[in-house]
DNA sequence: GGTCTTGGTATCCAGACGGTTACCGACCTT
DNA sequence: AAGGTCGGTAACCGTCTGGATACCAAGACC
């Protein structure tokens, strides 16, 4: 439909500061999917894509889990295909700025953040 | 030695956004922890109180992950006698901004929030 | 000597989380 | 009719988290 660029083909390879990122949202991939759904709304494969290394089990779970909360919507087009897109709802796209305020902080942080896990206290764990 | 207010009695009476709140800092235990220490050094035993339903495994284990991370100082004074004191290292204490900012979207976002927990599309889970 | 406080540890256990592999029906194309 | 794509589900299984309960050594106090 939107000639939108299509995903990355992987997310896992631009690692972003969420590696050490001691905040977390929702599931395991949870923020990830809403990344991919921040330029509009994707289809089950087109998340697939960038989150290949995620099984369709997981990705269906994380997808629920963030539509039971209210944060994407799903919707079935059975138009000429069938078609499912998830979106984010206004809820959703509000996240995105204190994700991206704690996103800030860790770029802020980050030599501190690794020389507390490398050099610190301990490195067991 | 300072004779800050001590501590209230139960953190759990007076659940903050966090009960709603999508994002997680650390493990189950480490935002209140953190909470705790906002005004000052604690001794193990004075947070226990307001963690009083927090086992001390638990507490003790969430202390070592953020002392791992670089979040907290653990110290140990054997002056007169044994005294353990955790306190907010400068990077823990730096962690309370991004903190707030999420509280904050989630007291805005109340209502939404709810709503998408109860009536929302779907309550299972 | 017995007990209390302090700052924890040891052990066990249940449930949640997440990965692997396989499979599925509906639809479209060839 | 055969095969591909789409959007998943089913079954199984290991790991990790976190809770319950019990216990402990060192020092202070009585």
């Amino acid at each position: 439909m939107t000639p939108r660029p299509p995903l990355p083909a992987d997310l896992f390879d631009e690692l972003c500061p969420s590696s050490l990122l001691p905040f977390r949202f929702g599931d395991k991939w949870a923020s990830m999917v809403l990344r991919c759904l921040d330029d509009g709304p994707r289809r089950y494969s087109e998340l697939r894509v960038p989150l290949s290394r995620v099984t369709p089990k997981a990705l269906t779970q994380s997808l629920r889990g963030l539509e039971r909360n209210g944060f994407v919507s799903r919707t079935v087009h059975a138009d000429p295909k069938l078609r499912v897109e998830y979106a984010l709802t206004p809820l959703g796209r509000s996240l995105l700025e204190p994700m991206a305020a704690a996103c800030r902080w860790a770029a802020e942080h980050w030599d501190e953040l690794l020389d507390a896990r490398d050099g610190g206290i301990s490195s067991s764990g």
